[in-house]
This record gives C-alpha cells, structure tokens and sequence, in this order.
DNA sequence: CGGGCCCTTGAATTCTCTCAAACAATGTGG
DNA sequence: CCACATTGTTTGAGAGAATTCAAGGGCCCG
C-alpha cells in the first residue's frame, strides 16, 4: 500500500461541527463547547490505507475521527494480525497512547479519512476544570472495554457462521449511529481479508462463510464492502442483540 | 456450585490498606486518601463462586478487589461461556455498571474474596474535586482496555499452544504485581476449566495442551491451580513480552 | 458411601486451514 | 493505449487442528 502524504485540508470549527449535529451524540455546554473548541489544535487528513498512528509510537496525539472508516490492529512478530476494533466517526483514537506513554496497537485507515487533532498538554486542565468532559472520557474508554468484551465472546465462543453475522450486524449498527448512512441499505466499507483478521479466520473460510450469507440474501458482496440487506436476520444468527442507543459523549 | 450468603467482616480501614503498601500500586496524596477513606462505604467478603455482580444488574456498586482471585465473563443464551479477563486484587470493578447503568457482564469468585465497596453517589465529587483520581479511573479503563486487545490478538491469532502459554504468562504476571507472591513459585488459582473458557478452547484440547506444557516442565497442575516453573518459557513460547512493570493508580 | 467436581485419555467426527489456481477490476509505466 | 503488476474475490482438494463423545479415576463433602 502506497503512502501518499497527510493533505492539507481547511480545518473545520467546532461551530460547524458536523458530528455535533448528529442525535447520536449529546451536546456540549457553551462553556465545554468553548473548551473543546480551544482544545483542538488542527485538522488531519489521511488517505485510504495510511497509518495512522504505528505500535510503539511515543506520546503519540489525541484524535477524534471526523470522517472515514479505519481499524485498530495489532500484529504478532510473524506478521498474523488481529484487528481489535473499527473506528468511526466521533470515535476518540490515541487515548491509551497519551496515558501509557507508548501505542500498544495500530491505526489504519480502510477510506480516506479526516481527524480533529487535540493538545495533548491541555488534558490536565480538562480534567482540573471539566468534569464533566473528563467523566466523558472515561465514559468512551469503558464503552470501547464493553465492545472489546462481545468480541471476545464472539470470537472465544461463537462459530464462524456466528461470528461473520455478529460483525456484520456490529459494523452495520456502528455504521448507523455513526451518521454514515443515506436511506439505503448500509454499506460497511471492509474487504474479507479485514473480516477474516478480525473473526481470527482465514480469509479462504471467511469467504465461503460470507458466500452463504450472501446466497441466503442478508448480506450482498461488493468490490471492497457489503450491503447488508438484512440486519434483522444476521442478529438472529449470531444470538445477538445490539444495546440500547443512547445519546452518547464525543469531544 | 453452592452460594453461601456474603460473610460478615471487619472492615479495613484505608489506613491499614494492605494493597497501598505494596510497590506496584502508587501513593495517594493526604487529601486523597482522606477522600477515598470517606468513600469507601464497607468491605464485602464472598465465598469462593459467588457470583458478585451479575450481568444485567442495575446501578451495581463500584469495588475494588481487596483479596483473592475472580474473573469476568460474559455467556451466550445456550450457555458458552467466555472469561474476559481476571480480576485480582487492586482492580475496580463495576465501573461499566455504573457508566452504563446495567452490567454486561459478569463478575465470579474463584478463591474466597474480599472488596472495598464505595459510594456510588460520590463519584461525581470525586471528578469535580479529584481531577487525580478521575484521571486514574481513566487510566484504570484505558489499562484494561489493553489488556483485552492483547486477549484479542491471543485467541484470535495465537495456536492453541501458543495461547495457553501466553495466558500462564499473563496471569503469572498479574498474580506477581498484585503481590501474591511469597518467595516460591507463582500459583495460579484457575481450574483447566477456566482455562478453556479463556482461550476459547474446549475442555479435553485444553487438558492436552496443558499437559504437553507440563511434560516440557514449564507449568505444573494441581488440583484447581497451577504452578508456574519457568515463566520465561511461557514468554518465549507465546512470543509475549509482559508490558514494563510501572506504579499504577488504585482506588 | 453416593454425588459432584476436576483431571485425564482414546477415538471418531467436524471444522478450519493451507495450498493451488483462476478471474475481475484497478492502477502503473512504457 | 496496452502490457503488466497488484489487490480482492472465488473455488476445489487435501491436511491439520480442535471438537464431541465416551469413559474412568481421584478427591472432597454431605
């Protein structure tokens, strides 16, 4: 994968948010708006297929992701990889990073992809002056460990079968609450070889188990995504049942 | 597994806190541990598989583990059980429950336990005048948090002997941080049960696996725990390096 | 002394992986 | 504009890993 260098893109005001607008995410108080505001120090593009911050980078900067698709991964010296998580808008990246002092996973981004860049220095003064800023942030980091919880009953108990319908159905739900959607059926943007590192399959099995999802009509394949046409029927094969939205913090 | 009502006993007084004098865990200021003193609202203790706080329970206590060995886990309708991690003394748990407002998971008892219960209501005081310890509960998410990645990678990538040796290791190494040591080697107290229910492994490959370690003499079983002989093994079959040992927060 | 939990082992079966090959779509350099 | 490399998807076949089934022994506790 070429690495083309960062754009240079307008950097784009709390004001005008797009984030900010979406139900999903709960509003700030002008006073914390003020903050965030002061907070964010840049706008950071990327290309598709970048990384975006390495294993072992140190102290690494606080992003929230403002546009795109992208995963956390994590490689064994061999070059197996496991993707750990997908990461979305209003998601907050860089967090363990900043608090260990060095990223124990990698970045990367599957779209291209636009992130609002934070003052790593200024994070004492969120905590020291905004509570209720800091208690969101703590509040995101327990909501990750929840996620990081099904996947690990979905990738320790459940068949490949189970598992392919849990992402799918996981994935399409982000996807949602995320804003990434326009009426139609969902579009994840993932190749099979980004399921296969994420269910712990091989990518040869993770295709003929997304073939008959396909045959079956819940999901339909396409160059480098899927629709997925049934989101009902993969809950219903994976055991699965999504949390209750809720309005939920971002900074 | 029989449940015997929770046991009566004295409460510890944060002065005498057996785990703030170990070095792993770091110091509190003065103001700090007279905060943490009031909010701490009672010991609990529980008999070796109790069940401490199941999933689905409403505006559950947050505690932190005061002695003995449990685990997290969540279990899919049919009945496949998946340990998330293991909670040894200094960890807080309930800090989902409290954020969410509904566990989703589940916490049990291997050996018998003892926690500190704190005050659920004072949790807003402590963000609001302790940006320290706020920024500690964070840390403390964002540690586990990496910990399950690491998980992650294991069943997801690692064979079967690969995983249970990295699993030994990692346990090995918490059991030493959280000083239950005394000089010989490491005990770890999990049943091959438990073992299997991590790896995400069934109960006869597990038992075969681990005899394997134990005829190499890197391991050796015992009636519900094991003994670790040579943790550099363990390390060096899993191709896992413990994270450097630093003084981490508690509450 | 019976029942339950834990560890152990063998055998047959099922699931998943590796190997191998092929095709379509896209992008690159000449 | 075309040859060529690259990436992503697809399929078949054989090999290997892990599961289920089955059974037995040791230990503790009521």
């Amino acid at each position: 994968m070429v690495e083309l260098p960062p754009k240079r893109v307008p950097r784009v005001d709390c004001m005008d948010c797009r984030i900010r607008r979406l139900t999903t995410f709960r509003e700030f108080s002008p006073t914390e708006l003020a903050f965030v505001s002061d907070f964010k120090i840049g706008q950071l593009a990327v290309n598709a297929g970048s990384t975006v911050i390495g294993e072992g980078a140190r102290n690494p900067h606080l992003f929230t992701v403002y546009e795109g698709w992208g995963f956390r991964y994590k490689i064994l010296e061999d070059g197996r990889r496991q993707v750990l998580n997908y990461v979305l808008p209003g998601d907050l990246i860089g967090l363990q990073g900043m608090l260990m002092g060095e990223m124990q996973h990698s970045v990367e981004a599957i779209t291209p992809m636009q992130f609002c860049v934070f003052e790593r220095d200024k994070i004492s003064t969120l905590y020291e002056r905004h509570a209720g800023l800091a208690f969101d942030i703590t509040w995101i980091a327990a909501q990750e460990e929840r996620i990081l919880d099904e996947h690990l009953l979905s990738i320790g108990r459940r068949s490949a079968m189970e598992r392919a319908a849990y992402l799918l159905a996981f994935l399409s739900n982000r996807a949602r609450e995320s804003g990434l959607v326009n009426g139609g059926p969902i579009t994840l943007m993932v190749t099979q070889q980004h399921v296969a590192d994420t269910l712990g399959l091989s990518i040869v099995h993770t295709n003929k188990t997304l073939r008959k999802l396909a045959d079956r009509g819940v999901i339909r394949w396409l160059e480098r995504g899927c629709d997925v046409l049934d989101e009902a029927a993969l809950c219903q094969i994976a055991g699965w049942r999504p949390a209750n939205p809720r309005q939920r913090p971002f900074i």
